[in-house]
DNA sequence: ATAGGCGCCTGCTGGC
DNA sequence: TGCCAGCAGGCGCCTA
C-alpha cells in the first residue's frame, strides 16, 4: 500500500516519538510469518538499545540504534508502524511489539496481508548490502536528469513499468506513477525509450511534484494506511485519475480510463495523455 | 539479459 | 441475504 509519501509521513511522525528512547523489550505478537523471517537472535541484541534516528530510503523505514545497528521496516501493502499507549488493546494482525522507555508506550507493527517485514542489520555495511541487493535506485528528489534519461533510453518497457521499477527510481508505486503520468500528460503505455528530452524532463519533475504534494498532505489513505501517529492521510482527495475510472478528467472532462499495464491497474485520460 | 507473469496473504466490494 | 469473483499503496522468484 504505502509508497514514498506514506513512508515519509510515518518516518516524520515516528522521529520525535522514537528518537532518544530505548527499546526495552521486543516480542512477537503472532506466530505468522512475515515476508522476511523474524530472527530470535536480534530481539536480544535490540533489547535495551536507544533509537538515535529515524529515516527513509525508498519505501524502507530505518530505525538507527545506538550500537550502530539498525532495524528496517517495509510496510508492503498493508503494514502499519505506530506508537501507541501500552495499555491499548492489541489490534488484529499485530505481529511485533517494542516496549519503549521512558514513557508507557509501545511501537507496534501490524500487517494483515504480511507482505511487509521488520529486519535487523548488524552495522552500516549490512544495511547498505540490503539496499544494494535490492538494487535500490536514486531517490526521486535527487534523480539527475541525465541518469533519468539514460534509464529511459536503456529499456523497451512501457513508461509506467519503468516508474514502478525501484532500481530506476526508489519510492514510486502504483498511485503516484499514474498521477505523475497524468501531470506530465504522457500515456502510460508509451515506450520509455521513445520519450523525447522534454517529455522525460516533464515526467521527472511531475514525479517529484506529485510526491511532494502528497507528502504535504500526509500521504493517501484508501483503506489501511495510517501514519506513525495513527492518523490517516488526505492526498486521496487530490487524485486526478487514480481510482477514478469513468469519472470526468479534471482537465478536459473525458472519462478516465483504466487498463492493465505492468500487471497493475493503470488510470489515465485518453485525451490529455495521447498514445502517440 | 530483460521483461512479463505468478504467487504470496487477507479483506472488502460489487454483481448475480 | 449470500456467495464468489475480482481487486487492492509491493515485491521477489521463475521462466521464456
Amino acid at each position: 500500500m504505502p509508497e514514498l509519501p506514506e513512508v515519509e509521513t510515518v518516518v516524520r511522525d515516528l522521529r520525535p516519538l522514537l528518537t532518544g528512547r530505548r527499546l526495552v523489550a521486543v516480542r512477537r505478537a503472532s506466530d505468522l510469518a512475515l515476508r522476511r523471517p523474524w530472527d530470535v537472535a536480534w530481539a536480544e541484541r535490540v533489547a535495551g538499545r536507544t533509537v538515535t534516528g529515524v529515516r527513509r530510503r525508498g519505501k524502507w523505514i530505518i530505525l538507527d540504534l545506538d550500537d550502530h545497528c539498525a532495524l528496517v521496516a517495509h510496510l508492503g501493502m498493508t503494514g502499519q508502524l505506530t506508537v501507541v499507549p501500552a495499555a491499548r488493546e492489541l489490534a488484529g494482525h499485530t505481529h511485533l511489539v517494542f516496549d519503549l522507555a521512558p514513557g508507557d508506550e509501545q511501537l507496534r507493527f501490524r500487517d494483515s496481508r504480511r507482505f511487509g517485514s521488520v529486519t535487523w542489520h548488524e552495522g552500516p555495511e549490512a544495511l547498505e548490502a540490503l539496499f544494494r541487493d535490492a538494487g535500490l535506485g536514486p531517490e526521486p528528489f535527487e534523480l539527475a536528469p541525465a541518469v533519468w534519461r539514460a534509464s529511459l533510453a536503456g529499456t523497451d518497457r512501457a513508461i509506467k513499468a519503468v516508474l514502478l521499477d525501484q532500481t530506476v527510481v526508489a519510492g514510486v508505486g502504483n498511485i503516484y506513477a499514474d498521477e505523475a503520468l497524468y501531470r506530465a500528460r504522457l500515456h502510460p503505455a508509451r515506450r520509455a525509450r521513445d520519450l523525447g528530452r522534454a517529455e522525460a524532463e516533464r515526467l521527472r519533475k511531475a514525479v517529484a511534484g506529485v510526491l511532494q504534494e502528497a507528502i504535504d498532505k500526509r500521504g493517501s489513505t484508501i483503506r489501511n494506511y495510517v501514519g506513525g501517529n495513527g492518523a490517516a492521510g488526505d492526498y486521496q482527495e487530490e487524485f486526478r485519475v487514480y481510482g477514478r475510472t469513468g469519472e470526468a478528467c479534471p482537465r478536459c472532462g473525458r472519462p478516465v480510463e483504466r487498463v492493465r499495464l505492468a500487471g497493475r491497474s493503470t488510470h489515465y485520460c485518453p485525451r490529455c495523455q495521447p498514445a502517440g
